[in-house]
DNA sequence: TTCCAGGGGTAGA
DNA sequence: TCTACCCATGGA
């Protein structure tokens, strides 16, 4: 296979590995972590149909942190292929995206918080909104290595080949579920009741793939994306809460059964508690409350795990 | 075997 | 708005 590399420059602050590592969906097919180098690849399809794999690196800086892009391709890589390619990564590594407001809060809200270096705080996301909220679809209800086997069950069965190496496949286009009968996807893939779900998201989105393109207009007002997206069969307010992540919006706590071990355990002196009385301790982090109560996760899980206690 | 997981839909109050 | 019940699937 060809092999071009492509360059980008990520400005300062900004930490790639905690950008991989901040959730799981760097372990979610077509993505692939890469402890090794600490780096990650993916199998793209892009828009012209060719199938590549990437392989993303960072190197360090102060000012303007290196991203090196080593794209593996069959035939010719168009210039408009690469500028797609560079798009992808800019989206799924968040590179546009102010977070200095958070930070400054941060620091004004003192332990655990006031650990959290300026550059952190990005998380993982696809680069099409599609495949997020399937992957959203495949965290509820079931443990996180049900999600891992649903979402490789879909790129197995219905993602699109890398040249040469077959066996690595791109996340599937929604046209090509969308084409099939829902018996047969059902059949396919062990999702259980989420298969209706999942299929009918594909028709929505191969009829017409900027369906909910409103979703990335900043001047679209967060309720008015949530309410959409609980009008989706499949989706209710964790799900929601978590898509609102990804597309950039931190307002909303996605509460699961991750979010209420936490406040059990940390807040309630292992008790059951108020739901609204556990959302209150996010309360004053107006439009960053999801990052505020992930780095309040993260830094918990870190602190048991240096204690040597599970939680 | 039973329980439940990074929940959600629906009916009925 | 709140609650009870059901929903596939597989790991613990």
């Amino acid at each position: 296979m060809a092999e071009t590399e492509i360059h980008l420059q990520a400005a300062a602050p900004f930490d790639f590995w905690s950008t991989l590592q901040a959730h799981g969906w760097v372990d979610l097919l077509p993505n692939e972590y890469h402890p090794e180098s600490n780096s990650f690849s993916r199998i793209e399809q892009l828009a012209s149909g060719k199938v590549v794999r990437m392989g993303v690196s960072a190197e360090q800086g102060d000012e303007i942190i290196p991203l090196n892009v080593l794209v593996n391709h069959g035939g010719r890589l168009s210039s408009k292929d690469r500028s797609e390619i560079e798009d992808v990564v800019r989206h799924m590594l968040r590179l546009d995206e102010d977070l200095s407001e958070f930070y400054r809060l941060c620091r004004q809200n003192g332990f655990p918080w006031s650990q959290m270096k300026p550059g952190k705080g990005r998380l993982l996301r696809s680069p099409g909104l599609f495949e997020d909220m399937v992957k959203v679809i495949c965290t509820t209800n079931v443990q996180w290595g049900g999600t891992r086997r649903m979402v490789r069950e879909l790129v197995e069965q219905f993602g699109e080949p890398l040249p040469l190496y077959p066996e690595l496949k791109a996340f599937p286009r929604a046209q090509t579920i969308a084409a099939l009968t829902f018996d047969e996807f059902q059949s396919r893939v062990r999702l259980g009741y989420r298969a209706a779900y999942i299929y009918q998201l594909a028709r929505v989105f191969g009829e017409k793939s900027n369906c909910y393109a409103q979703f990335f207009n900043q001047q679209t007002p967060t309720e008015e994306i949530k309410k959409e997206l609980l009008a989706i069969k499949g989706i209710g307010n964790y799900a929601a809460a978590s898509i609102l992540m990804l597309l950039g919006r931190y307002d909303e706590i996605p509460v699961d059964s991750v979010f209420q071990q936490l406040m059990r355990q940390k807040y309630f002196h292992q008790e059951d508690f108020d739901l609204k009385e556990a959302l209150a301790v996010y309360e004053n982090w107006g439009r960053w409350k999801y990052l505020a109560y992930w780095f309040d996760l993260l830094t918990f899980h870190q602190a048991a795990e240096d204690e040597g206690t599970s939680v």
